[in-house]
DNA sequence: ATCCAATAGTAGGACGTCCAACCAGTTGCC
DNA sequence: GGCAACTGGTTGGACGTCCTACTATTGGAT
């Protein structure tokens, strides 16, 4: 979190205003804004609930998805699918997972070019504990009911979906 | 963007029924990883549209900000409270600003501590021109109506406000 | 069978964000 | 007045993201 006090007022929300006034789109411009911020205070008490544990939200996701996977194993090229990744991002955190021996590198049977991940048993440890955590503080995300909470994703969703996200 | 084709699923929700079955709090999670994702969407749809301009979103709303204060120009550590920035970011947005003669930097009359940056002709036209591209581009936000847009603003806001972002 | 386009992964670099540490200047308190 | 605590800004480092470019491998088209 970036270290400074709140505001007495919503800076997001006066830029809208000099926006509806001197350009255009403001409630465009607003919306967008927004996402921006939240995503960033997510960001922030997500990753200070997970530094305890020597892990981020991308490599906790990474976690994630190996321990849901059946065999706790999946290909690099895989896992950019899944998580939204560009490859380079995937190496990145696979080498940082690697290094903390919470995952391993091995090549593929039939596919040299291809590499598979696979967690170890202290990836799934760790990833046991992370979760703990991150659920203690709701992900970051309060201030809704369970009600807004479906809003927002179901909002959310459409636009992943027009942008192209999924089909 | 990253360079990849759509899934012909969504990996959020694949991820949350999974989270249903086996974690817990699947709705907060997937609101979350939400959020996440139509960050990076953004992001990635705004900083498109400016980079034929030389420029990043990060960079364009500290442009906007100099454009709608009243002198033109504004201390750093105003502009890190009005952007919810962290000091050091403004310091790095600024230095690439000035690299690029958009904006100056010159000391406070009385308090020699603080430093003030002034917006140049150059950076005002740049706005100018960037303002048109991003709201060609709907600011990257797509598939929601006006109504859904102002409904993903309440929630948002309500999120900040809960998280202490403002009072 | 061969060659060429596509795919998997990595390396290097740019950018933005944060934090910790630091220096310079200011303010307040005694 | 003088010293301590605070404030404004920068530097250096870590991290995650992307892009471009590259190597190795695969597979299809001719």
């Amino acid at each position: 979190m970036p270290s400074h006090h709140p505001l007495p007022f919503d800076p997001i929300d006066r830029a809208a205003q000099l926006w509806q006034d001197r350009i255009g789109p403001a409630a465009t411009m607003a919306a967008v804004t927004n996402i921006m911020r939240v995503q960033q205070i997510l960001q922030s008490s997500v990753d200070a609930a997970l530094r305890p544990h020597g892990l981020t939200f991308a490599r906790y996701e990474a976690l994630v998805l190996l321990v849901f996977s059946r065999q706790g194993s999946l290909p690099m090229n895989m896992m950019g699918q899944r998580l939204q990744l560009h490859p380079t991002s995937v190496t990145n955190i696979v080498d940082r997972l690697q290094a903390d021996h919470l995952v391993e590198r091995n090549g593929h049977p039939t596919d040299r070019r291809t590499t598979v991940v696979t967690i170890t048993e202290a990836g799934r440890q760790r990833q046991k504990t992370a979760t703990v955590a991150l659920t203690d503080i709701d992900f970051g995300l309060i201030g809704l009911n369970d009600d807004e909470t479906a809003q927002l994703t179901v909002l959310l969703t459409k636009v992943r979906r027009s942008a192209g996200d999924f089909s």
